[in-house]
DNA sequence: ACCTCAGGGCCAGCT
DNA sequence: AGCTGGCCCTGAGGT
């Protein structure tokens, strides 16, 4: 039935010219369409995206995500028309384009398993119009987009940054990340560049994917620099095996609960997966004590283990943060000249926008956040960006930091007193507030589960305006509340106040926030702040 | 004003 | 008859 010459949302804006490098596209702006996905960096056109359901050729965004046009259409009938199907055979038969026709349950099953949505079927059957997950989608496509720079042989990372002297002018609390007399490499050599999470044999000298200095003289030397290996270890399996996974809209683990409800999940411990893709340190030893990813044996004697595993399989591996930001750095740089150098500030930014991306992503993909409307999630995530970025930040200082350094997501450290020697009146408060905070949470032996914990509770605010179900996030948060609880009563008996301890902190975080976004805004309002970022749209949202 | 694209509807073909 | 899936219409939001 095809008509000649009809290609339904041909990318027709879009002409790649060959010879392009795919940086030119693989822009962090949510303009870009799923069409452009399909291009590889020599500008042939890549094998089509297929569909998650029946590996079919999509043909756009449905329901929530990329999927062909007969799902899309079968999607709609089944909700339109209440179908209610069943399986024939054992509820797991094949899906693929041959045989989807053959059992609608199980097409069915696996539409709602990858992520379709049922509330994007308009009950009004009204046409036409944006619907409501544009910025979800948006969010998707540069996940996708991300996932593909993160491929060999599609994104070439031979981006070298000179180590000449930056060109640029300063500000005064401008730190200076690039060196000013080493090599300053943000090529795919740093994918095989020192870390610190994985113990490792020493490889002293080894240089480092970005200079953190300030100024040259105080420069941090490779000794504290994070342990080497982990890049050579985690990233060639990561990019082939893991990047598929962790850039996967396909939200759930297939032996994830989908529904879990409040009393099953809770009181009855359920067998964790052996494994996960994502998986962070687990177990209650502290962070700082926490220095390999291999998942050691929870707790057995909670009653919530298992609901903080679900909670924590769908945490994000800081190692592929780390390669998602590196990545994005390198492409960011890649998409300018050689004589217009990213400023630190600049690329505090980005390391922060590409948290703040796999914080929301992370958090869009957890059972809990999924049981709640689309509107709700937004908004709730608009209110407390900022309290999860710097939860996370905190988290990662605990874990990896050493005493008097900052840890950057990219696994630099700078030193603190360098920091506020250099930066301005607001900034080194904040640093100092931080660091006190980090401080606290260290002598509290905070553990990865009371972390994720927090995050939760963070999130679920019941008290923020323009949430519908209200009580439902109630709930949650006191649902997560309980099992923080009972996790600091278990891990920690002789600490019996811990978990209180931990609640106060809470709204040192909030200030800390409070206070960031506020700096945010005033260098936004100066122009410092990269335009088309989620930063900049979640302070927008804020501020209008 | 025009463009984009993700909704919904239509309908020929298939089972 | 009911289902499938390719094509087209629609219209809110973006440029």
């Amino acid at each position: 039935m095809d008509l000649p010459g009809y290609h339904p949302q041909q990318p027709q804006a879009l002409v790649h010219h060959p010879g392009n490098f795919p940086e030119d596209l693989l822009t962090l702006e949510g303009s870009s369409t799923s069409q452009e996905l399909k291009t590889e960096p020599d500008g042939r056109p890549e094998s089509e995206e297929s569909c998650p359901v029946c590996g079919d050729k999509v043909s756009g965004y449905h329901y929530g995500l990329l999927t062909c046009e007969s799902c899309k259409g079968f999607f709609k009938r089944s909700i339109q028309n209440n179908k209610h199907y069943t399986c024939a055979e054992q509820q797991s038969c094949p899906m693929n384009l041959s045989q989807r026709k053959r059992c609608p349950y199980c097409r069915f099953q696996k539409c709602l398993a990858v992520g379709m949505r049922r509330e994007a079927v308009r009950a009004d059957r009204m046409r036409g119009g944006r619907n409501k997950f544009g910025p979800l989608y948006r969010r998707d496509r540069q996940m996708k987009q991300q996932k593909i720079t993160h491929q060999p042989n599609t994104a070439p990372c031979r981006i070298k940054m000179e180590t000449t002297q930056t060109h640029r002018p300063t500000a005064p609390n401008d730190l200076h990340l690039m060196s000013s007399h080493t090599s300053a490499s943000l090529s795919s050599d740093a994918f095989h560049q020192p870390h610190m999470y994985h113990s490792g044999i020493g490889q002293a000298g080894a240089p480092m994917p970005l200079d953190c200095t300030v100024n040259t003289d105080r420069m941090l030397t490779p000794p504290s620099l994070p342990y080497p290996g982990l890049y050579h270890r985690t990233f060639p399996g990561y990019l082939q095996d893991k990047g598929e996974i962790a850039y996967s809209y396909s939200p759930v683990p297939s032996n994830y609960p989908l529904h879990p409800t409040p009393n099953s999940s809770f009181n009855s411990p359920r067998s964790t997966p052996a494994s996960s893709p994502c998986s962070t340190p687990s177990s209650s030893t502290p962070l700082s004590q926490a220095p390999s990813a291999t998942s050691e044996p929870l707790s057995s004697t909670s009653l919530t283990p298992n609901f903080l595993s679900q909670l924590l399989e769908g945490e994000q591996d800081e190692s592929q943060l780390c390669a998602k930001v590196l990545a994005s750095l390198q492409r960011e740089q890649a998409n300018r000249g050689k004589h217009d150098r990213l400023n630190t500030f600049s690329i505090m930014c980005k390391m922060a926008d590409q948290t703040l991306f796999g914080l929301v992503e992370c958090a869009r993909n957890s059972v809990l956040f999924k049981e709640l409307k689309v509107e709700d999630q937004m908004v709730l995530l608009q209110s407390c960006w900022s309290e999860l970025l710097v939860l996370d930040h905190l988290c990662r200082q605990v874990t990896y930091g050493k005493e008097g350094c900052i840890y950057l997501v990219t696994g630099q450290q700078i030193e603190v007193s360098t920091v506020i020697s250099q930066a301005g009146q607001t900034l080194s408060g904040l640093v100092s507030r931080t660091q006190d905070l980090v401080s606290k949470l260290k002598t509290l032996q905070l553990d990865r589960h009371e972390f994720v914990c927090l995050k939760y509770l963070v999130l679920f605010n019941p008290d923020v305006k323009s949430v519908q179900s209200r009580r439902q996030v109630e709930q949650t948060q006191e649902r997560v509340n309980r099992a923080l609880m009972e996790h600091t009563q278990q891990s920690h008996p002789g600490h019996s106040d811990k978990f209180g301890q931990l609640l106060l902190r809470l709204p040192e975080v909030r200030s800390i926030s409070l206070q960031v976004e506020e700096y945010l805004y005033q260098r936004h309002l100066q122009g410092d702040l990269p335009c088309n970022s989620l930063l900049t749209e979640m302070l927008h949202t804020k501020h209008s």
